[in-house]
RNA sequence: GGGCGCGUAGCUCAGUUGGUUAGAGCGCAGCCCUGAUAAGGCUGAGGUCCCAAGUUCGAAUCUUGGCGCGCCCA
């Protein structure tokens, strides 16, 4: 017996049930140790940070990073799944801050970084038991006990193990980096800070002249000395540290004369009237062609302030320009980068030139000259625009394309502020030691006195303020950065990029892909706290500096000291995680002597490092892997590299599938500066596999789509726009949520929550399935079918059950039978293939179509089998047999989608039969796969098309208002493709019963009923007739259809005359539709016509009042509570003689479908009647179960 | 401002290499069925495939340019 259906449980009740079955039994574990010996498919998890709460879209990535290694298990591989945190980064500090109730870095220092780092630990795992509960919940398969943490020891020196490498092989440099700067507090603000600051203010605006420098070039473009660029700013204190002007390319600039002061300004063309409407002078323009922004490239001019032009002037002359022939350049992308140009969105063409030019120019200076830059507009200012490349990220980046160009000394980055906001004495004597923004005006006089300012104004524009201190501005400053080379592997990583199975495909060329080719070096340094520690020491003597690739290596070094920190604190608190000795601010304490300078030491620089270099690194560092030559971390790591799978969301491109192709091209890339190193080269690991020749760390990564709030808008705490996930798991249940997530869109579609959509999953799908499964045990359970007496100890796989006695070969049951197990198969192929390539959507929807079948044909179509009274009958087995291979195989195949249910499924049909005969759970057991010999095309084609036939006769007669309770005389189906006409004679009885009509003719005259249409198939003639297609359509239908047929089946051909030209068409190249006729109760589609007869006699309505009685007897049985099985007296009275005779008539019948015993027309004693309506007909009903 | 993606029914989304009646589910309307029954099914209405131009015999699909939305970057 299987288990009664218990309609009181709900989904979500059963899912919980089964959840504590898979823990109390080990089942994930279980899968594991199955596949032991199996070949591996390798699944990263993608850290997340548990120091937040869960949201839907985290279900989102969850359900579909398990449910394809689910799969890949079933089909056969061995599929571990490590989880992993993340748990470094500034959002860790942000929280501590935020319950220390303090915010800057000094605020923290006054704290104690010891005990901030301290919290900073247990903070990561404040939403560990949400986000445990949630992968739980959701049956999200991972091993959560065994995760890697980025903060942990053996992590944190696989990071510096790997750090080492790059430092080793000059990969690590320091630079500078531009970030937005509160120098009253003397901290860094993230971009997230400085968003919530901005205000509006009125700044200086000025125009400022820089003196042309005479050269040869000035000189060739008609320049002389009263010439002046005019240059503007916003930022007057900047001008002491300028370092360019930049202009556009493709502008167009104009000499112009003041008509006052007789002086030559350089100015763009566009602007020319709306400055001198500023100055309300005249403003001349003299070169009426004009010069373009390239023509005024490598121009030089006097810098307003001339502290460092004094400095530098000896030395900007050594700057050697690399050299490059036309040759070694080729396509655009390489020139842009020659150029300066790589961030600008200059036309190719404008881009090939400023290269062009700059391949002929020899030797230049590396400041205070005219500069290319995109950025430059024509809506405000002169044109030309100051650059000081301190105190802007765009500015800072016109130096560093500059400097690219060039090898030898130079002014770095000029910069006389110091990080106090105070000018140093680098600065101009005036300003020195005072505050950079009560300095504004003093500039301006200055200029103004040297007859340098040209013209100043108020400018309304945003400034960012400190969030924390309303009166304090920000500024862009540059500070000491250390950065990875990773642009030296830029081609490399491309082209690791190009063996990456993305989907969507677009993000390969798309946006991974562009993100890759303007690769800058990557910033890899954060002035914080709580992060992995930059294993650099640096000598305090001479200032070289050594890596450090693990804490022993460390402890190794001769003098090592400072390690008592560590242990006292231990001492003081034994409770605290060993882990933090290789954190701030204990390992900031341990020194070692200096092998660069004698009696000097070594100490660590003071950094941490961007924690995305962590998350990057999980490829090795989960397993501790230090590039061991051998042991568990080595054998760990080589067997799980590359990832065959992983998954993230979109906005993961530049981070964690930035950083993890990053680091491993770098640690693993071949290049030749790699190999050049002979130490390296050494210890090497080397991997290569055959056909992927670069070390990219996955081979398929599906991008997910943002998932929006209910409102469309992103989802956020504070707009509340979603629900809390387990609210959807208590109301509908995790399948429901999964299985809304998988089957009703790509995963990479940005979708929009709805907590409704998951709601109309359920019935859609899921319930559909449950009650094909429930109704089979309700009838399994009345006639006693149990497959597990039959089978034994054979067991449901590898078709254990041929064995079974009443088990008959698929060739000797009905057709329906072997209809649904070829759509089985041919369900399983798919589903199989479209996973195989990672498309959940398309398996998903081949399930659902299947579960439709199965449902509302195979079983609708099988219920007079079901009901069936004699109980062993073949045919009737045939149906339980059938029907129940159809649930396993279909629970199977689920398995993956909806664990939950698919496990319910086995537990009810399967274990309760087979017990420990069979796998304990579906997910132990193998994928299902096709057989070709169960696939029966051609009965799936002509199944098809009954129900297709079904459904016009179902549409014909609702046309007609013919309910299907009345019986019709007949139907006549007209078909325009007669292939499958005789099968379908045969199976008239098919139709015939689910129209309700005595008999199905299919007609050898349609003309009556039909008329036909002839249509050009467009794909094989389109290519033959050109201009004269679109004529041929009309002049069909302008001709008798039928009549093109005659002629058809005459000459083989149709002959057809447009536009003077004769045509002959073959058979191939139309198409044949048919249409009904008016006049009739018809419906057609896709060249099939059903005509109904309408005509009823007393016969016909008689037979449709027995089945309306029926109906009403059903409705009384359910109402008094009968059981399926028990038998019933009836007594009608009626005046109606039609009922009456339906009655008389059709008694037996009656009788039979009600399961009573005995029907009378009087009443029956004691038994209140109920008044009924028999289609018009009054009635009174008298119902009870027989004695 | 740049890059990428998206725009198809009231809603959420499919739509293979261009081929002439553009699909599904939900919702809505009408109906059916009733031994899966606080289920199930059928039918219908509903579309300028964002707009414009181009390529083509033919465009939802390819190209270009707009408009709108989203994400990332600046």
């Amino acid at each position: 017996m299987f288990p009664a259906v218990d309609k009181s449980e709900s989904f979500p009740q059963r899912e919980l049930a089964i959840g504590e079955f898979w823990k109390s039994q080990n089942i994930y574990e279980k899968t594991l140790v199955a596949r032991a010996e199996a070949p591996s498919f390798v699944f990263y998890e993608g850290p997340p940070t548990a120091n937040g709460m869960p949201h839907p879209g985290h279900c989102l990535t969850r359900a579909i990073k398990d449910v394809f290694p689910r799969y890949r298990t079933m089909r056969g591989f061995r599929c571990e799944r490590k989880a992993g945190w993340d748990t470094h980064g500034l959002p860790v500090e942000v929280e501590v801050c935020k319950e220390l109730g303090i915010h800057s870095k000094e605020e923290i220092e006054a704290y104690g970084i010891e005990p901030f780092i301290q919290k900073c630990q247990k903070s990561v795992w404040r939403y560990m038991q949400e986000w445990e509960r949630l992968t739980e919940r959701l049956g999200f398969w991972v091993n959560l006990e065994e995760a890697y943490v980025t903060y942990h020891q053996s992590y944190v020196e696989s990071v510096w193990w790997s750090l080492k490498t790059l430092f080793d092989r000059d990969l690590l440099y320091q630079g500078h980096k531009i970030v937005w700067w509160w120098a009253q507090g003397g901290t860094a603000l993230s971009a997230g800070e400085v968003g919530q600051g901005y205000r509006e203010v009125a700044d200086p605006s000025v125009f400022v002249k820089f003196p042309i420098v005479m050269d040869d070039k000035a000189k060739k473009l008609g320049f002389d000395e009263k010439t002046s660029f005019l240059v503007w700013t916003t930022t007057p204190w900047t001008l002491p540290s300028n370092q360019f002007v930049a202009v556009h390319p493709e502008i167009e600039y104009a000499t112009v004369t003041d008509s006052e002061t007789g002086e030559k300004l350089i100015l763009a063309k566009d602007l020319v009237e709306t400055i001198a409407g500023k100055m309300k002078r005249e403003l001349k323009i003299e070169n009426e062609n004009g010069n373009t922004g390239i023509d005024l490239l490598e121009l030089r001019y006097m810098p307003p302030f001339d502290c460092f032009y004094k400095k530098h002037d000896t030395t900007i002359t050594k700057l050697q320009r690399f050299s490059f022939g036309d040759d070694d350049v080729e396509d655009l992308t390489a020139m842009r980068i020659y150029a300066g140009l790589s961030q600008s969105g200059l036309k190719p063409e404008s881009v090939e030139k400023v290269f062009q030019l700059y391949g002929k120019l020899s030797n230049s200076s590396l400041a205070w000259r005219v500069v290319p830059a995109g950025f430059v507009t024509t809506e405000s200012g002169s044109g030309i625009v100051h650059q000081a490349p301190a105190f802007g990220e765009v500015d800072y980046d016109v130096l560093r394309d500059q400097k690219a160009r060039f090898e030898g000394e130079g002014p770095e980055l000029i910069n006389c502020v110091a990080p106090n906001g105070n000018f140093t004495d680098e600065a101009p004597e005036f300003v020195r030691g005072r505050k950079y923004e009560d300095c504004n005006k003093d500039i301006n006089r200055d200029l103004k006195q040297r007859g340098l300012l040209y013209h100043q104004e108020q400018y309304r524009h945003d400034v960012s303020f400190c969030w924390r201190a309303e009166e304090d501005r920000l500024i862009p400053y540059p500070r000491e950065s250390w950065f990875i080379r990773t642009t030296n592997y830029k081609d490399q990583m491309l082209a690791n990029n190009s063996k990456i199975h993305w989907l969507p495909e677009h993000i390969k060329d798309g946006r991974f892909g562009k993100f890759l080719g303007s690769n800058v070096d990557w910033a890899l340094s954060r002035e914080r706290y709580w992060g992995t520690p930059l294993p650099i020491w640096v000598c305090q003597e001479t200032g070289k500096k050594q890596a450090i690739g693990s804490y022993q290596e460390l402890l190794d070094k001769p003098g090592c000291t400072g390690t008592e920190v560590w242990d006292e604190a231990k001492a003081a608190n034994p409770d605290l995680p060993d882990d933090l000795q290789v954190h701030k601010p204990y390992i900031d304490a341990v020194t070692y002597d200096s092998p660069f300078a004698k009696g000097a030491t070594m100490q660590r620089v003071t950094e941490v490092i961007d924690c995305w270099y962590d998350s990057g690194a999980m490829p090795f560092a989960q397993w501790g892997y230090r590039g061991q030559e051998s042991g568990p971390e080595r054998e760990r790591f080589e067997s799980q590299f590359p990832a065959d799978f992983i998954s993230e969301a979109l906005d993961q491109t530049r981070g964690w599938f930035y950083s993890q192709l990053a680091i491993s091209t770098l640690l693993w890339g071949n290049d030749e500066a790699r190999m050049s190193n002979d130490e390296q080269k050494k210890s090497t690991f080397d991997i290569r596999h055959s056909s992927f020749p670069y070390p990219h760390p996955f081979r398929n990564c599906i991008v997910l789509g943002l998932m929006l709030g209910e409102d469309g808008q992103k989802m956020s705490k504070s707009k509340r726009n979603y629900r809390d996930p387990s609210e959807i798991f208590d109301h509908y249940g995790a399948d429901a949520l999964r299985w809304y997530l998988f089957a009703n869109q790509a995963p990479w579609t940005s979708i929009r929550y709805s907590e409704q959509s998951i709601k109309d999953s359920i019935p859609e799908f899921l319930l559909r399935l449950w009650n094909v499964y429930s109704f089979f045990t309700i009838y399994a359970n009345i006639d006693g079918f149990d497959p597990g007496k039959e089978v034994g100890s054979q067991g449901t796989e590898d078709r254990g059950w041929d064995a079974a006695k009443s088990y008959r070969p698929m060739a000797e049951r009905s057709e329906l039978d072997r209809w649904i197990i070829s759509e089985l198969h041919t369900t399983t192929a798919k589903v199989v293939e479209r996973m195989d390539a990672y498309d959940n959507y398309a398996a998903c929807q081949a399930i659902t179509e299947f579960v439709d079948a199965l449902s509302n044909w195979y079983v609708r179509r099988s219920r007079d089998r079901f009901w069936a009274n004699d109980k062993q009958s073949p045919e009737k087995l045939d149906a339980y047999w059938t029907l129940y291979e159809c649930l396993i195989t279909t629970s199977k195949l689920i398995a993956p989608f909806v664990p939950f249910l698919a496990e319910s499924l086995w537990q009810k049909l399967v274990i309760s039969v087979f017990g420990d005969q069979v796998e304990e759970s579906v997910h132990l057991c193998d994928y299902p796969t096709s057989e070709v010999a169960a696939i029966d095309e051609v009965l799936s084609a002509r199944m098809n098309l009954v129900r297709h036939i079904s459904s016009l006769g179902r549409k014909a007669r609702s046309n007609a208002e013919l309910k299907v309770r009345q019986p019709l005389a007949s139907v006549q189906v007209i078909l325009a493709d007669t292939t499958h006409k005789d099968w379908l004679v045969e199976h008239a009885a098919v139709i015939a019963e689910e129209l309700n009509v005595k008999k199905v003719e299919y007609s050898d005259q349609p003309d009556q009923y039909v008329e036909h249409e002839v249509l050009p198939n467009f794909k094989l003639l389109g290519p033959k007739l050109g201009k004269l297609m679109p004529k041929l359509k009309p002049a069909l239908n302008q001709e008798n259809g039928t009549e093109l047929l005659a002629n058809l089946r005459d000459n083989g051909k149709i002959n057809i005359t447009i536009e003077d030209k004769k045509l002959e068409l073959l058979p191939e190249e139309i198409e044949v539709r048919i249409k009904a006729r008016e006049g009739w109760a018809a419906a057609n589609a896709k060249g099939v016509v059903v005509v109904l007869a309408t005509e009823l006699t007393d016969d016909l309505v008689a037979e449709g009042l027995a089945r309306d009685l029926v109906r009403v007897i059903q409705d009384q049985r359910k109402e008094i509570g009968c059981d399926f099985t028990d038998r019933i007296e009836i007594g009608i009275v009626t005046e109606s003689d039609k009922v009456k005779q339906a009655i008389e008539m059709f008694g037996d019948y009656l009788a039979d479908e009600t399961l009573a015993n005995s029907i009378t027309q009087k009443s029956i004693d004691k038994i209140a009647g109920n008044s009924v309506k028999i289609g018009e007909h009054e009635a009174t009903l008298h119902l009870r179960v027989a004695p």
